[in-house]
DNA sequence: ACGCTAATGTACGAACCAGTACGTTAGCTA
DNA sequence: TAGCTAACGTACTGGTTCGTACATTAGCGT
């Protein structure tokens, strides 16, 4: 199962601080957006590694703390993944595709960050407010979607009265939504919206949907 | 707290097999919205009726069997509230946007039905599985956009590539968005998506964003 | 008025689960 | 190589929580 990627010590246990929390940050993030805050067990998660539960109080001091560090490390992921972003060079219309197709391909390959997402909403972002962390985090993509929209407002290209924030959860919200609600959308309407064959068409209309919004022939007044 | 209108019976207790149901999924809805599945607790709910946990039991059978009349019954509300859309006299355009903001009101309105939702999703709805009832039940809302849909396609007005579900699916993602994730949104973003002085810039929002999609000027091919 | 059953209440049990007290050892440092 | 401490393991507990066995009664039908 596990790839054998420690040096053959014949039997003891090797001590690596930084590998085992690693560990447990992995199994417990498997763990939580598996079952929910709530629904996850921490015995489950010790028995899923190498460690056992002694060490997950150790390390992080309780559930809810665990819970917090997981929180912290898949946000990380997405800021940085968002950091690689280089759109300066690319005119606004095809700079506000090229990132929303970022965010459309970032939900899709973490759908475990969209559901721990979602559980932190279901306890009302606690643990983000617990975190200093995730406080201080900026959002790269923020500041992305600012400069493309200074730059096509004043060209009269963006005819759409929105700010960065809005733009945002506008593209946040259809890739989220896809990811998220894939269970009872199908099993309501089936139709599986994260099926392989359907992605193109869902990235096009993702792309299509800002661009027609931000460049819209508009009433002046 | 709750109105008197029971008949001011003296002191024993009052029989009434319906109104002991309804009550147990209205405390229910509440409970399993705040905590989410695993969080709800089934003394809590009885603690919170006039009845006690022996007639959960007794009506629904387990905490399972509640929750999916939970869902079957915030599903059957919003159902409800699509069928009385009467939309046949307007014209496509306006027609679209009215179902928006009815979708729009419906979920801002009933931020418990999105949670549970969520809660349903991280679940892989599974209780919708195991229902019958919402398997039967339909989407008016969908039938309403593929009539408006066909209307349109035909007059050349729509040239958007879309059929009824995923059209649903984008209108759904932005209210749905809006509400389930309030709270992360506004702790990591500083910005209150239902702060009721924005709602009206959010409802014209999505009206503009569905409309901008579905009639813009596209390369014939 | 009488009995029958749906409806209701009480008290309890068994399993589960987060968290901890206590004991052990790897491996670095002087 | 002695000793020290961070890193780790085992075994347990106390409280919680779903579910149920058993007892009771309201109120309808006849």
């Amino acid at each position: 199962m596990t790839s054998v990627d420690e040096p053959a010590r014949p039997n003891g246990r090797i001590r690596d601080a930084a590998r085992t929390q690693a560990e447990i940050l992995d199994v417990a993030t498997q763990e939580f957006a598996r079952a929910g805050y709530d629904g996850a067990r921490v015995d489950e998660i010790a028995a899923r590694t190498r460690t056992t539960k002694r060490m997950i109080y150790y390390y992080f001091g309780g559930k809810e703390q665990l819970f917090t560090a997981v929180l912290e490390r898949a946000y990380g992921v997405i800021r940085e993944a968002e950091q690689q972003l280089d759109v300066d060079h690319l005119d606004p219309v095809a700079a506000i595709r090229r990132l929303a197709e970022l965010t459309f391909d970032h939900h899709e390959q973490h759908p475990d960050f969209i559901r721990l997402v979602s559980i932190e909403n279901i306890h009302g972002a606690e643990h983000i407010a617990a975190s200093e962390k995730l406080g201080r985090m900026g959002s790269p993509a923020l500041d992305v979607i600012r400069r493309i929209l200074a730059a096509g407002q004043e060209s009269g290209l963006f005819t759409a009265d929105v700010d960065a924030v809005d733009l945002h959860a506008m593209i946040s919200s259809f890739c989220f939504f896809r990811v998220a609600n894939r269970a009872t959308f199908g099993a309501l309407f089936d139709r599986d919206l994260v099926d392989p064959a359907r992605r193109e068409h869902y990235r096009a209309m993702l792309g299509d949907m800002v661009i027609a919004y931000l460049t819209a022939e508009r009433a002046t007044g």
